[in-house]
DNA sequence: TTGTAGGCGTTATCAT
DNA sequence: ATGATAACGCCTACAA
């Protein structure tokens, strides 16, 4: 820290204890050939004297870091999204002893974007990257993994081989359930709604729920425009194409969002003119009347069992598995009805 | 970063390039007696073997670190909120060029919270620490400005003296106004609600308005033991007090959202038989129906402005201020209507 | 304009 | 069991 009176150092303590700084380290790094009255002797000075090992020292020297470098995305996209996967990190990688660095975020792809992620990861003081959002990044992370870089990332296809690549995925059986719920309670004209700046697995999920449900039974509206409009706009286009009642399938949180306030806006009623059915990364505890149905993805446990695999891997355990897919659990609301 | 088969160091730099390491160092630093040719050689060599400088080795030298020591509050409470915080400081530190390490975060005033605490900001790579949530932790900020560190802190008093310590606090105001506008529409029954986790402000906003508004003209209930109730049972404690039409006056998230939830819950209609009024740190674009009245403050703006002026300080400007007060502006909803 | 040398705080190796 | 030493990558005062 700069502009500090005197931070102590190794030596400082070697001195006030009245032994060498190999000794000062040795009792820091707990190794086991130091006597119990030296060791203690040391401790007392360091407690006394608030003294905590520069990181920048021990790096330099070559000891791990414990600590990973963490790439946010675009700026704009998602940010409440992106705002509570950063947190969630930050503390599952805290509860597991490791410190996080976040430093320039950018549109992926570009070359200022690249110099902003190597500056954080080739900073000497990380142990490894992960990217919050990896869309766009597939060049750049095989590349960093080509030059020996240890990498987590959400959204990004799970490499095959024995990389050291971690990824984390939805359960896409998800899509299969909700295509039968909706099935069973009567519907026959559904829409799906998916923000065009949403998780990669969104949009995966969506394909794979027009592919369960469309049939003769069931209509499913998913247009190709979709993915270059708002989910506000998409949600309108719903509302003007299909007959009420009708099914909104919302595959991430602006679509709910979205799907609520329009028909909010429009005098419909939530769980019998529209009916909405969450289906992917969603909070708990959502303030919405009437309570959401559907199938949960949770966020913390997507960034939390990332975080949990780098680290073992990190360690040095050579089982942590690669890739994990996380389960949905229900929501037991009352936005999704039978179809009158 | 560990495994790495060879990070380039300045040395091989200095060797493809036909230079000695300092002219090296020059090149990064700008330095202004370096003549053009060798200059672009030099950096041409950079490029191509995708040179970054260690920030170890850059800060053990003495260098700024460009980088902030972020310290989370508890980990359970007010986690959205927080992330929020975490996620638009890091945005802003970022768009001005700093990093953000983040550590051990711990209920504060604990020993173990605080040597996570100094773990982080005595690191060595950090020019200063930022408390997200200061609550509980005046005494060891105050220790740590004496031994000379640049602090900044949200929910925490301004220091006055030429110490290093930012702060940022809601213009209490607010509560004022609130309390004119709840006079206006005629509310004679009305209820504080703020959760007791809450930032700090929001208790102080909440007395505020107690002592605005309390007068023959209108009962306002927010009972003591309020600090110690979740905004559950406080919303559940008015409406079973309070005859309706009343209005709930909502200092936090939190608490609008029970606010909302216990409406419906109940079949009220909100804006006639229960107004809602916010007044405090609120998202904006918030998926309510109706929509929410009253009046904001943006949390990006509040840790924007800390960024910035810590940021300014730590560049050397002297006239950065400590202290600095963000206005709320108006939420022209509908939940708050005139009482009938 | 450029190179040389010393040191920032730490730890691994070697010698005692 | 402990101390001396070198090295990690970088910056800067000084010398050339």
């Amino acid at each position: 820290v700069r502009n500090q009176p005197h931070k102590p150092t190794s030596a400082d303590i070697a001195t006030l204890a009245g032994v060498s700084r190999s000794t000062v380290s040795r009792v820091i790094n707990g190794y086991q050939n130091v006597p119990e009255d030296t060791r203690s002797r040391v401790m007392a000075v360091i407690e006394q004297q608030g003294y905590y090992p520069s990181l920048s020292g021990q790096t330099l020297r070559g000891k791990r870091a414990r600590c990973v470098g963490v790439i946010l995305g675009e700026p704009d996209w998602g940010s409440t999204a992106q705002a509570a996967m950063l947190y969630a990190f930050s503390q599952s990688a805290q509860a597991l002893g490791y410190k996080t660095l976040t430093g320039r975020a950018g549109a992926m792809g570009t070359p200022e974007s690249d110099r902003g992620v190597r500056e954080v990861l080739f900073s000497g003081c990380v142990d490894a990257g992960v990217f919050l959002d990896a869309r766009g990044g597939a060049t750049l992370i095989r590349q960093l993994l080509r030059e020996g870089l240890t990498i987590g990332a959400l959204g990004c296809a799970p490499e095959t081989g024995d990389g050291r690549l971690y990824t984390v995925g939805l359960n896409h059986a998800v899509a299969v359930q909700a295509a039968a719920f909706a099935r069973v309670l009567g519907h026959r004209r559904v829409a799906l709604v998916c923000d065009p700046c949403s998780h990669v697995d969104a949009h995966a999920v969506c394909a794979r729920f027009q592919q369960a449900a469309a049939g003769p039974a069931m209509r499913v509206l998913w247009p190709e425009t979709a993915a270059r409009q708002t989910v506000e706009m998409q949600v309108a286009a719903a509302l003007d194409a299909l007959q009420c009642p009708l099914l909104l399938v919302c595959a991430d949180l602006p679509a709910v969002f979205a799907a609520y306030r329009a028909a909010y806006a429009r005098g419909l009623t939530v769980g019998a003119d529209v009916s909405i059915l969450g289906m992917g990364l969603l909070p708990p505890d959502l303030p919405l009347w009437p309570p959401l149905s559907g199938f949960r993805f949770d966020p913390r446990e997507m960034v939390g069992s990332l975080a949990a695999r780098l680290i073992r891997g990190l360690e040095g355990a050579a089982d942590a598995p690669r890739h994990s897919e996380i389960q949905h659990c229900p929501l037991e609301g009352a936005s999704c009805g039978p179809c009158a």
